[in-house]
RNA sequence: GCUUCUGUAGCACAAUGGAUAGUGUAGUGGCCUCCGAAGCCAUUGAUCCGGGUUCGACUCCCGGCGGAAGCACCA
C-alpha cells in the first residue's frame, strides 16, 4: 500500500484526507516510543467492519507471535504510547487476540466532512497517492478500417476509469490508443477500395464501408487468382513505401480515426495520442539488432525469436519478433512501443488494458523487455497488463447477435439508450421528451459502463439488459436515482448543495443513521487506495453502492429539513457530502450524473 | 499434453491473510395523511473436493474435479 507521509490530527479540527495513513504513521511512531523493534513492525492498518470500528491495526498479532510475546500486552504498550492528539480524535480499544480498533469520534467525523467539501479538495487530498508519477495507459486499441464491437467495451470503459482514477490520485496520465493500423489486411482493403468503392456509403459510415470492401475483395480474390495476385501486390507496394499506396492507406486510417473518435466522444473518452502499430514500423529494425547483439534473439525456423530458458514454458514457446518472411508483427512493434513510452513520455508506469487471452504475449513481452532494457542500460518502468474476461450472452458463451456476428458497439449503445428511454418514459411520462432523451443517455450509457465496472474484471460476466437497467441492486439506475434524491432535497428546500451556508452551524452527529453515513463517507480514501493499487474499479463501484444504500437508510429514517437549526445543518451536511462523493465517484467511473430523472 | 483465468445461497455478484463470509434478485412478512416508494425494514438460504502453511485461509501452496481461454509466424 502506497501511503503518504501525513501530519497527525491537530486538535480534531483540521483533519487530513487519508485517515488510515495518519494512523499508520502514529502507530509506527508509537512503536518506537514503546520500545518495539520499530523497523520490523508493520501496523497493518485497514478499514474495519463497522461493528468493530472504522480502522483496525492487525500488525501486533504477527509481531508478537514471532517474538513469543503476549499480543494483548504488546497492543497495550502501543496504545498507551499513542499521542494525545490522536486519542482526541478516536476511541481506541484492544479486542480479541490483539486487534487494535479505532473508532472516529463524532466531532472528528464532523471536522473531516467539513474539511472535504469540494471535488477539488478531495482531489488534492488524494493526490498524495500518485503525485509526480507519469503513466501511459494503452486502452481501446481497435483495428482501423473496422467497426468496433462489443469486445471493445471493456477495454475502453475499464481503461478510461483507470485513467481518471490515477489522475484524480495525482498521477500524470497519457492516454494512448495503440491502433491496429498496419498489417496484411490492408492489401485486401486497398484493393477493394480501388475496385469496389461506394462513395455514398463511404460518406455515410466509413468503417462500415471499409469492412464491406474487405469482405468483397476477399470474396473476389478467392474466386479469381489474378485478383488475389493484385491484392498481394497492393500490400507489397504499401510495405515498400510506394507513395500512391501509402497515401491511400493514410486516407483509410484518417477516415477510420475520425469515425472512431465519434464513438469515443459519445463515451466521453478523449485520447492524447493515436500511436498505432504503423507508428513503430521504422523502429523495429533497431530492435532486431539490439536483441541479437544482446544474445537474446536467435533464428529459429526462419523467424527471429526470443526464448526464456529460465521459464518453464517460454524456454520452448518462442516469442516471435520477426516472421520468417521478414515482416514485423505485434511482438516487434510492442517492444518498440515499450522503449518509446519510456524514452519519449518518460513513463514511470505503462499500463496496457486488453483481454486475458493475451496473457502469454504480454508475459513474454515483459520478460524480454526487462532483459533488453538491462542489456542496453535503459530505465525500467513499472509494467501492468490489466486483463479482463469475456462478456457472455445468456447462454454462457461470448455474446453475439442472433445471426452469430459480433454485436457492433454502436448498436449496443443505441439499444442502451432506447431501452433507457422507454423506462424513463414509463416512470416519468410528464417530462418533456428532450429531458427524457437526456436522462436516457445518462442512464443507458451509464448502465453499460457500470455493468462492466461493478464486477471484478478478471471474471467473465453475463450480460443482461433487464439486470443492468434495473433500479434495484448494484446498478447505474439505482446510483443515479440516489443522486437525484439528494438533489431533490436541496431543490425542495430552496438550497444549493454547494453553498456552505446551508450546512453552517452543524453540530456533531448523534443518531445511529447519521453516524453510519458519516463513517461510510470517511471510508472514501481507503477505497481510492485499494482501487488504484489493484487497478480494479469494482472496489470503487461497491463503495458507491454501499454509500447510496447507507444514504437511503438514513434518508428513510431521519427527516432532514427539521426546525432545529444545528440538526438540520448537520443532516444537510451529510446530504451535501453524500452527493459530492457519489457524483465524484461516478464521474471517476465515467458516468454522467443527473439532477432529476 | 502444458499454462493462465475461474468455481461462494435457485440465479447474478462482493469479501488488500483477520473477528459471526456480505449484497442484489427470486421467496415470505411489514412500511407512503410525512423532504422522490425508481425507496426502506425484517426474514429463509452458500465458500467444488482432499491435503498443507499460519495465531488466523473464500483468500496462499500441493493434488484432484468442473467451466473459459492461450500455446510458431493474426492481434
Amino acid at each position: 500500500m502506497r501511503v503518504p507521509v501525513a501530519p497527525l490530527l491537530i486538535s480534531g479540527m483540521h483533519v487530513t484526507f487519508n485517515l488510515a495513513a495518519d494512523l499508520d504513521a502514529a502507530l509506527k511512531a508509537a512503536a518506537t516510543t514503546a520500545g518495539l523493534e520499530a523497523d520490523a513492525f508493520n501496523p497493518e492498518v485497514r478499514p474495519a467492519d463497522p461493528r468493530h470500528g472504522d480502522f483496525q491495526a492487525n500488525g501486533v498479532l504477527g509481531y508478537a507471535k514471532a517474538r513469543k510475546l503476549n499480543p494483548r500486552a504488546t497492543a497495550e504498550q502501543l496504545v498507551s504510547a499513542l499521542p494525545d492528539t490522536l486519542r482526541e480524535g478516536y476511541d481506541v480499544s484492544i479486542a480479541g487476540p490483539g486487534f487494535i480498533n479505532f473508532t472516529l469520534k463524532p466531532a472528528t467525523l464532523l471536522a473531516w466532512l467539513q474539511t472535504h467539501d469540494t471535488a477539488a479538495h478531495l482531489k488534492s487530498g488524494a493526490a498524495a497517492l500518485y503525485h509526480g508519477r507519469r503513466y501511459v495507459v494503452d486502452y481501446g486499441s481497435p483495428n482501423t478500417a473496422k467497426q468496433m464491437h462489443v469486445g471493445h467495451v471493456r477495454s475502453i470503459v475499464i481503461g478510461e476509469a483507470i485513467c481518471r482514477l490515477l489522475a484524480f490520485c495525482g498521477a500524470e496520465v497519457t492516454r494512448d490508443n495503440h491502433l491496429g493500423d498496419w498489417g496484411t489486411q490492408f492489401g485486401m482493403i486497398l484493393y477493394g477500395y480501388r475496385h469496389f468503392l461506394d462513395h455514398a456509403a463511404l460518406a455515410r459510415d466509413p468503417l462500415e464501408e471499409f469492412e464491406r470492401l474487405y469482405k468483397v475483395a476477399n470474396a473476389a480474390c478467392k474466386a479469381d487468382p489474378a485478383k488475389l495476385e493484385q491484392a498481394r501486390l497492393e500490400l507489397v507496394r504499401l510495405q515498400q513505401g510506394d507513395a500512391d499506396a501509402v497515401a491511400l492507406w493514410q486516407q483509410v486510417n484518417q477516415l477510420s480515426i475520425d469515425s472512431l473518435k465519434a464513438i469515443y466522444d459519445r463515451l466521453g473518452v478523449t485520447y492524447d495520442f493515436f500511436l498505432g502499430e504503423s507508428f513503430y514500423r521504422d523502429r523495429v529494425a533497431a530492435i532486431y539488432h539490439e536483441l541479437t547483439e544482446a544474445g537474446l534473439a536467435v533464428e529459429s525456423q526462419g523467424a527471429l525469436v526470443v526464448f526464456h530458458p529460465e521459464h518453464p514454458r517460454f524456454a520452448t514457446q518462442p516469442f516471435i519478433i520477426r516472421k520468417s518472411d521478414g515482416a514485423s508483427n505485434y511482438a516487434s512493434t510492442d517492444l518498440a512501443t515499450m522503449a518509446y513510452r519510456v524514452e519519449h513520455f518518460s513513463a514511470d508506469g505503462i499500463i496496457v488494458v486488453t483481454d486475458t487471452r493475451q496473457n502469454d504475449h504480454f508475459e513474454q513481452l515483459w520478460l524480454t523487455t526487462q532483459k533488453w532494457f538491462s542489456a542496453t542500460n535503459r530505465r525500467l518502468p513499472e509494467f501492468q497488463h490489466v486483463t479482463f474476461g469475456t462478456i457472455l450472452g445468456e447462454d454462457g458463451k461470448a455474446i453475439k447477435t442472433r445471426s452469430g456476428d459480433p454485436i457492433k458497439l454502436q448498436d449496443l449503445l443505441d439499444e442502451a439508450e432506447e431501452r433507457a428511454f422507454a423506462l424513463v418514459t414509463e416512470k416519468s411520462p410528464d417530462l418533456p421528451e428532450a429531458d427524457r432523451r437526456d436522462i436516457a443517455n445518462a442512464v443507458g450509457l451509464g448502465a453499460v459502463r457500470y455493468a462492466d465496472l461493478s464486477q471484478n474484471r478478471s471474471s467473465d460476466y453475463v450480460f443482461n439488459w433487464d439486470k443492468i437497467l434495473s433500479f434495484d441492486g448494484n446498478t447505474a439506475p439505482y446510483l443515479l436515482y440516489a443522486v437525484t434524491r439528494v438533489h431533490s432535497i436541496f431543490r425542495k428546500a430552496g438550497l444549493d448543495p454547494k453553498d456552505s451556508a446551508a450546512t453552517a452551524g452543524a453540530n456533531a452527529f448523534e443518531s445511529e443513521h447519521e453516524l453510519a453515513l458519516s463513517r461510510k463517507l470517511a471510508g472514501l480514501p481507503a477505497v481510492l487506495n485499494t482501487t488504484t493499487a489493484q487497478l480494479r474499479p469494482h472496489f470503487l463501484s461497491t463503495y458507491l453502492y454501499e454509500l447510496a444504500g447507507t444514504f437511503s437508510s438514513f434518508y428513510a429514517a431521519e427527516k432532514v429539513i427539521v426546525d432545529e437549526a444545528p440538526v438540520r445543518a448537520r443532516r444537510l451536511l451529510l446530504c451535501a457530502r453524500t452527493l459530492l462523493f457519489l457524483e465524484t465517484g461516478l464521474h471517476l467511473l465515467g458516468l454522467r450524473t443527473l439532477a432529476r430523472m
